[in-house]
DNA sequence: TTCAATTATAACTAAATTAGTTATATTATA
DNA sequence: TATAATATAACTAATTTAGTTATAATTGAA
């Protein structure tokens, strides 16, 4: 299952991108906007950082700014980064068939869902959650 | 995530298909042919039991069989009789959507992405399954 | 009529995962 | 130098998963 934690994620870059570009807000804004628990933010924001999509400066005045084009980050990436790979099944972890052809049919209909559902993940970019949310405000 | 249990129930009855209809397997030969736990797959039969599709008979010669056309039976409902109502994010498996307007643009790619891997899911039978099997062995 | 093979049912358990917390360090501004 | 902020790491309770254990009920055959 996709994760809170990453559903949290895709919530928090989709608050950056609905500020104007460069500008930074804390943590804390974030979490008090979103409801989502602070030390939460601060642990997906490190996650976030590592995937080059954000960056934080420090000290008072400091804040968290998106460093990337909202357009170029896609809800299956940023479910990846903070949850490691996407597998419907257990089966889709392991990089071999199962020992037995009858799995393998099987795994071929697993990975055929998973598919459709990735294609509609990846499709789907931070910009557009972004710009659907100003629409409803 | 789609459990073992459900991929198990899913071999279970694709076993029982590749048999002439009306004939019974024991649960151990199941078991063994699949290499699957045999308290798993008794476990399994009862939901399946429950489910309508299949049907045992105690004492020895006794066995169970499929008493539904294997046609009629897809991935998706073999795997919520076992798993239960399927959900891709924690927030599909609640009926109203979140009380924030951002968090239900959300939802609707969630919703998107499920559905497509349940079209997949839906539209693979049993049957399929094992005749696909046959070929292959 | 009793034994053994089978299904049926329910309760239990170890391991992993999830969601969140706690604690502490680092940085930079006023 | 105090304070407000990010950064990092370790911990924890609750839930889920995969599988086990135990016991009861049924039925055919010796």
């Amino acid at each position: 299952m996709i994760t809170k934690k990453a559903e949290y994620a895709v919530i928090i870059l989709t608050e950056l991108a609905a500020h104007p570009l460069g500008t930074t807000i804390t943590s804390k804004d974030i979490a008090a906007r979103r409801s989502i628990p602070v030390n939460l933010v601060v642990q997906l924001l490190a996650v976030l950082k590592e995937a080059g999509w954000t960056e934080g400066t420090r000290g008072p005045t400091g804040g968290i700014r998106l460093i990337t084009d909202p357009h170029k980050i896609n809800l299956r990436a940023v479910i990846e980064a903070v949850d490691g790979p996407i597998g419907i099944t257990r089966c889709l972890f392991s990089s071999k068939p199962c020992r037995d052809q009858q799995l393998c049919s099987l795994r071929g209909i697993w990975s055929r869902a998973q598919q459709e559902m990735l294609k509609v993940l990846e499709e789907a970019t931070i910009k557009e959650l972004a710009a659907a949310a100003a629409l409803e405000c």
